[in-house]
DNA sequence: GCGAACTTTCACGTATACGGGAAGGTTGCG
DNA sequence: CGCAACCTTCCCGTATACGTGAAAGTTCGC
């Protein structure tokens, strides 16, 4: 297999504010906010304290807007969602930390269980928008058949 | 048919805004304010300028609860969906105006039109959410098999 | 090694969505 | 009528979610 022009498995590819901002469709200030109510963590610094991001923050950024914008969740609910979030990075460093098969099982087991209560608080909402919707449904066929009703008399 | 104790066909029911936002679960300050935003006409006011509030007004304010609370939407994009049920009041009024079967049919094709939007708003909001379920499904699975892998492994 | 572009941390400003109180009028039961 | 409970319109206060400089330090290509 032939490796791409950059180099081969960059270590990891760090992006600056603005870039990481730009890339997920946020603006630097928002990012520093939400760094500011904890939903994200420092990532990492440079030489002279310039905040980096690597490809995980922006996955993380990504959802903290895609629950913003999307659900429509304030972001102390999206701090809620992502307490789960942030266990699971600390779950995941600690899984790498051991090699205890009984352990790992007991970190993933956790991840599901948080995923479950992710899957479920979306599945909540979801019931909800779809009442109003079939609520629109209905009432847009009681006004069809009004409809078709004065096209069968005026026919 | 025997009628119940209250009077028969009351004319209308009129609540004052206490009882109206405790109705639909709201404050008479958020009612006022989504008055003030134009989310609501004036329904009727008394001799001493008391707002006086209807069965649709409840109605009304229902529907703008639920787009906020549960679609997450904001007022302004409520406002933008009350603009629509706005033209289905005054396109009530212009229906019982009228006797003609050919305006008539356009009234109610209007609202049709309107609803069917309405659904389409609500439905691209589910389908956003959707794909975030989707996403936590995934991974969950992806979770889950890793720990099916590891019992395989430790049986 | 310099300058333009970027970044940092305050810190104050702003829009949204109300809360809450003042000052005064309205309702309606007894 | 009287008066408690409600309502009215200001109007200022507050939490959230940022925008927008100011002042100072950092990066980096030329």
């Amino acid at each position: 297999m032939v490796v791409t022009n950059e180099q081969a498995s960059t270590p990891a590819r760090l992006l600056r504010i603005q870039e990481a901002a730009a890339e997920v469709g946020l603006t630097p200030r928002s990012v520093r906010y939400y760094e500011e109510l904890g939903l994200l963590r420092p990532a990492a610094r440079s030489e002279g304290d310039y905040r980096l991001f690597d490809v995980s923050d922006l996955e993380r950024l990504r959802f903290i807007k895609a629950l913003r914008d999307d659900a429509g969740f304030s972001l102390a609910e999206v701090a809620q969602l992502l307490e789960d979030e942030e266990a699971r990075e600390r779950g995941h460093a600690a899984f790498h930390a051991t090699t205890d098969p009984v352990e790992r099982r007991r970190l993933l087991s956790e991840r599901a269980t948080r995923l479950e209560r992710q899957v479920e608080t979306l599945e909540r909402k979801i019931g909800r928008l779809r009442t109003m919707v079939d609520d629109a449904r209905g009432r847009r066929a009681r006004t069809l058949a009004r409809i078709a009703e004065i096209d069968e008399v005026t026919r």
